[in-house]
DNA sequence: TAATTTAATTACAAAATTATAACTATTATG
DNA sequence: CATAATAGTTATAATTTTGTAATTAAATTA
């Protein structure tokens, strides 16, 4: 495979970002009264049903410090609880409330309003693109980034 | 066009933001003394040739003392450079110097490096499908976001 | 020309992110 | 069993991001 072929797409994908960026994390800030890092654990744990401490933060490239600083928020919001394991009584495991999952969804819908309105103005055809073509690139970025990293 | 599309385009955009934003901003902190905002500065630059201090912040969505901030840091490191308007006196326009366009682009081969890396693993036809749909999306992104915000 | 608007800066404070070091409790290993 | 490794927490600090209020200078407009 030529660079120049790698190059373009790094390039898009350096220029999708800040376009998510910009209509994704700035509601965010106005509409709900969690922050963005606690909100990331949110989607990763309304994603897995449960997981531990750890777990977490690898999913998130996040060191288990400051996991423990965002659970302990949610878990004062009653949007997660930890649940302990019987086989390793070092693990903590955290699964959503159904208040959380409501809250989650609550909160999605919030802060992807702009965009969903955005999107509407589209002729048909251009929403069918853009359904085919984010369902493909997330389903490859899913595929590429998979791999476990070993921080914390 | 009904609402379900349309949910499951606002699901694909909230997974692919995090798969980028991992490897895009999080390689960023170790691997350069420049601060996100200020590359995001930096990015709008690189693609506008000039732009005012007003016009950077409308494009990231930033309040102007925040972008003088960032300016500030981004002429002390001789990567962008002001000048004047003989229009308009109160109007002070931002460009990249030679270095700022070279810095950044080492910057992004760095930060992109894991990336590229993944991206070389998969086979060919992968590699031109994520070409196809990182393009479009891009474009079709850019397309929605274009309208301009008034803040500030 | 006086009043208003616009562009940018200065200054300050609060919130969030990030980075570590040190610590406890538990399990695994030699 | 002693030691090392693992899971998670506590504590602290630096950096960055975010939000505003007040100010200066220049251009508009009434």
């Amino acid at each position: 495979m030529e660079t120049n072929t790698i190059d373009i797409i790094i390039e898009n994908l350096f220029r999708i970002f800040p376009l998510l960026s910009k209509n994704l994390t700035k509601s965010l800030r106005s509409k709900s009264n969690i922050n963005p890092g606690s909100l990331y654990v949110m989607g990763v744990l309304n994603r897995h049903e449960m997981l531990s401490m750890s777990e977490i933060g690898c999913k998130l490239s996040m060191p288990k410090p400051h996991v423990t600083t965002h659970i302990d928020k949610l878990i004062a919001e009653n949007i997660v609880e930890r649940h302990f394991d019987p086989n390793d009584r070092r693990i903590i495991n955290i699964k959503m409330t159904g208040k959380g999952k409501a809250d989650f969804a609550a909160i999605k819908l919030e802060i992807s309003k702009e965009m969903r309105e955005r999107i509407n103005k589209l002729d048909e055809q251009k929403i069918l693109e853009l359904l085919d073509v984010s369902t493909r690139l997330k389903s490859i970025l899913s595929e590429i980034m998979t791999e476990q990293n070993t921080n914390n």
